[in-house]
This record gives C-alpha cells, sequence and structure tokens, in this order.
DNA sequence: CCATAATCCTGTACGC
DNA sequence: TGCGTACAGGATTATG
C-alpha cells in the first residue's frame, strides 16, 4: 500500500520520465478518476496539455507535477496506484481495458488515463481499486516561504495539498509543532498518526511498525504520552521510513509496483505488519491482529504496554 | 471545535 | 461449482 516511501518511489520514477518534458495529451479512461476536477477531463486538458513538467514534487503520499506557469497536476496513489511507462506508440489503441484480451496481463485492465508526453513516451495511470485521483489546478504560495515539497525549490502548492503537513523526511517539518499537537490530541496515538494534517507519509504498515519499536500500544490516547515518548514513536516512524525507502518500499503483491513495474523489498522487513500468530522477534510472544478504524493493527500484546500500566 | 464513523472502490480468498 | 461475505485501507465527508 503506497505510504511515504512507495509514493517517493514513484516520483523519482516520474522524475527521470516526465521532467523537462510537454504534455501532449491526455485521456482520462475513467471519469472517477478525477476528483474536484468541476470541469472534468476538459479542464484537466485546459489546465495540462501544451505545458512544460518542470518538476515533480512529493509531500507525505501526495505528489503533483510542477507545471508552466504555475500549474499544478496532482496525483494520488490512494490504494493501488502505479504508473507504467509505455514507449509503444500502439499501446494507446491496445490500452482499452474493454479490449484487453484475458491473457494480458492484469494492470492492462486498470488503466485509468494516459498521459503522453512530447518525446514519444505515454505515461498510463493504473489504479485497480480507484482510491487514487487526477487533479490538475492552479497553484499558491506556501504559507511558510518553503518549497512544497521534495523534489522542488518553488514555494507553490496544490491548494488540495495545503492542508496537509509536512513529513516526517521534510528538512522544514516543524517537529515541535508536531509534537505540541499530539501532546493535546485525545484521540489514540495511531489515530493521530494516520491524521496526515498532523505529519504526512504514515499509513497503516508503518504506523504499526514504528509503535512497535517504540513499545507503545496504539490505543494509548496521544496527549497520554510522555514528551520523550512521543519523540521516541517520531523518531522510529522517521527510521523506518528511510530504512524502507532505502529497500524500495513495500510491496506483498502486484498492486503496488513502482514506475518502472518492479516490486520493492521491505515487506521482507517488517518486524509486526501482517505477522498475526508469529512469535514477537523481542519477546517471543505470539503477535496479534485487532481492528481498529476499519482496518488492522498488528501489535505484540506482551511488550507494548496497555495504556497507564503493565501488561 | 474535536473525535469518530461512514464512505468510496474492485479483486482476491474463503467457507458453505 | 457457485454464491455470499470478509478483507485490503487513504482520505474525505458526515455525524455526534
Amino acid at each position: 500500500m503506497p505510504e511515504l516511501p512507495e509514493a517517493e518511489i514513484v516520483r523519482a520514477g516520474l522524475e527521470r520520465f516526465a521532467r523537462g518534458r510537454r504534455i501532449e495529451h491526455i485521456d482520462v479512461l475513467r471519469p472517477q478518476t478525477l476528483r474536484r476536477q468541476g470541469g472534468g477531463a476538459a479542464e484537466l486538458s485546459g489546465l495540462s496539455v501544451g505545458r512544460t513538467i518542470e518538476a515533480v514534487v512529493r509531500r507525505g503520499k501526495f505528489i503533483w507535477w510542477e507545471l508552466s506557469d504555475g500549474v499544478g497536476l496532482g496525483i494520488h496513489l490512494g490504494m493501488s496506484g502505479q504508473f507504467r511507462v509505455l514507449t509503444d506508440p500502439t499501446h494507446d489503441e491496445v490500452l482499452v481495458a474493454s479490449a484487453e484480451p484475458a491473457s494480458a496481463p492484469r494492470w492492462r485492465q486498470h488503466v485509468r488515463a494516459r498521459i503522453r508526453l512530447d518525446d514519444g513516451t505515454t505515461l498510463a495511470f493504473v489504479d485497480q481499486r480507484m482510491f487514487g485521483y487526477l487533479l490538475a489546478v492552479d497553484m499558491e504560495p506556501t504559507v511558510d516561504g518553503h518549497p512544497g515539497g521534495y523534489g522542488t525549490t518553488s514555494a507553490l502548492l496544490p491548494p488540495h495539498v495545503a492542508h496537509i503537513s509536512r513529513d516526517l523526511l521534510d528538512p522544514h517539518l516543524d517537529l515541535a509543532a508536531v509534537l505540541a499537537r499530539l501532546a493535546r490530541t485525545r484521540s489514540p496515538i495511531k489515530a493521530a498518526l494516520l491524521n496526515q494534517e498532523i505529519v504526512s507519509g504514515l499509513g497503516n504498515i508503518y504506523v504499526d511498525e514504528a509503535l512497535w519499536r517504540s513499545r507503545v500500544r496504539y490505543t494509548t490516547p496521544s496527549d497520554e504520552l510522555a514528551q520523550p515518548v512521543l519523540e521516541t514513536i517520531l523518531s522510529h516512524a522517521t527510521d523506518v521510513l528511510r530504512e524502507s525507502l532505502a529497500q524500495g518500499g513495500t510491496s506483498f503483491d502486484a498492486l503496488y509496483v513502482n514506475v518502472n513495474g518492479e516490486s520493492g523489498y521491505f515487506s521482507r522487513s517488517l518486524a509486526v505488519y501482517g505477522r498475526a500468530d508469529e512469535p514477537c522477534l523481542r519477546c517471543g510472544a505470539l503477535l496479534i491482529r485487532e481492528r481498529f478504524a476499519n482496518r488492522s493493527s498488528f501489535l505484540c500484546p506482551v511488550c507494548q504496554a496497555r495504556p497507564g500500566g503493565a501488561g
């Protein structure tokens, strides 16, 4: 599932293939692939076609292309978004999902949009579960005057990213502000860490990993954790993101691949996520899975202490 | 205002 | 074999 490391790998891939290129044409095969784009595909194309991709930027899990004239082309991978780089010009005709033979690779059934660049490359936005989206907008200045995210030097931001906090790998993240916010949030620490408005980039997998490293139970109210513990959690979370990024991100199946279609390897290094009924690598107790906020939480029932006491 | 629940979506796995 | 159900979960929207 794309979290910060996976989004960064896609960003880097897009930077390699798209930066400096001009957008020649965009086909939207599924209208749901656009979000908040009131004028639909025509508006998307109107803002994008003919403009040059000057930078490929990421904040947390949000990606966008900086186009000329201050236009931004926002990309969110959602649950299953990926890009495929197509260099065969006949692909434009081949890649109509309904026309794909059953023997074709699965991803060909899930092409939601095609972006043709001026060097003949076509970038196919593939998204099986349809949680991802594209959105072209006029960008706005950042409130702190710093660059909008990783991959650019300009202080611009698509409006739909303005409420998203900087991420743990962003040198301009205000860590003190994050700690202050965590210290006065009453929801469980896991909910707070998943809230992209507090700190961005973390998803279900890396939150579970960071909390296991910190020996903190996910249900603990954020405002009941002492400042040093909160600092420890953020430190571990940063480490997990860095390590995953170094290994190419997490992947469990063909849903997630990077822009070149290659999977990451971090799943081999996960200590708790997906390991219910397997031994804790620290104490040997059997790990458990619980339901929380409509998703799974994996934890060690022994060494991740219950709030307020032993156990 | 804050916190939490519901919602979107599709393919896969599994029990009966 | 087939059918119904649970599950995967990021981020927005709605609700209490």
